[in-house]
DNA sequence: AGGCTGTCTCGATGTCTGTCGAATCAAACG
DNA sequence: CGTTTGATTCGACAGACATCGAGACAGCCT
């Protein structure tokens, strides 16, 4: 399950080392966009944004799902599958301690999505 | 139509100052998101993200859709509803010169993204 | 054990999205 | 002009998605 596979994963993408270079730099291939594009469509829903940022910013580092459903108007069942979109998208981690289950950002993901996106300053153009 | 609105729009996202501070600094507004979500919807396509890295990358900062279309293994008018998309969702300009249309980045929008993803390093944990 | 509370899964439903072929529009060129 | 070439729009269709209520599951507490 672990042996270094051929194509990049989303696992790859919570490491320390940039996966990709940035977007504008060069043209990216047909593999990593097939990777790295659930991970933008997972935060492309206003509700997944802001669970996303909610989780991000949360003060220990993490946040109890107790948390966030009553910030939205929004059923249970809901939200549960709008984190578990997130989860998918390999953005954040679940975990379970007694009554109440912690979300936790996976910010080494964050962090390749967004060098993806970082675009060179002209040079005084 | 241009009488500063009360709720952000597309157009402040090409601006040069951050029109926000980052995910996970802390959480972002309803508003926010909804203005922001759409732009990371268009990203959340492996076409799209490849013609977006195609757009950005290109040389002269611009890119014919001549040049894009025989890059896929699409229709012609598939690559164009994306190509609108990208445009709905403000990411990239089109611009008709006689014969071809050429496509160039909203550079600015795509460092607003860039900066809302950007996730502050830990010192030593 | 039995009940209570928090979370997730399942099934259903209406809407949205990706894709294509055909038709249309825009500009160049005979 | 008519024709050709490039790009978009239109109409259609299959598949995916957001949302909900009902039910299932996991831990607490008495």
């Amino acid at each position: 399950m672990s042996k270094q596979p051929a194509v990049l994963t989303l696992a790859d993408l919570n490491a320390a080392e940039p996966c990709c270079t940035p977007l504008a730099e060069r043209r990216i291939p047909a593999e990593t966009a097939a990777v790295l594009a659930p991970a933008f469509k997972a935060l492309g829903d206003p509700v997944r944004l802001q669970l996303m940022s909610m989780i991000a910013s949360a003060p220990d580092g993490e946040i109890c799902v107790c948390d966030l459903t009553p910030a939205f108007e929004l059923s249970g069942p809901t939200i549960s599958h709008h984190l578990r979109t997130l989860r998918e998208a390999g953005l954040v981690d679940a975990d379970r301690r007694g009554t109440w289950v912690y979300y936790r950002a996976r910010t080494g993901v964050l962090r390749q999505l967004a060098t993806l996106l970082a675009v060179e300053v002209l040079p005084t153009s």
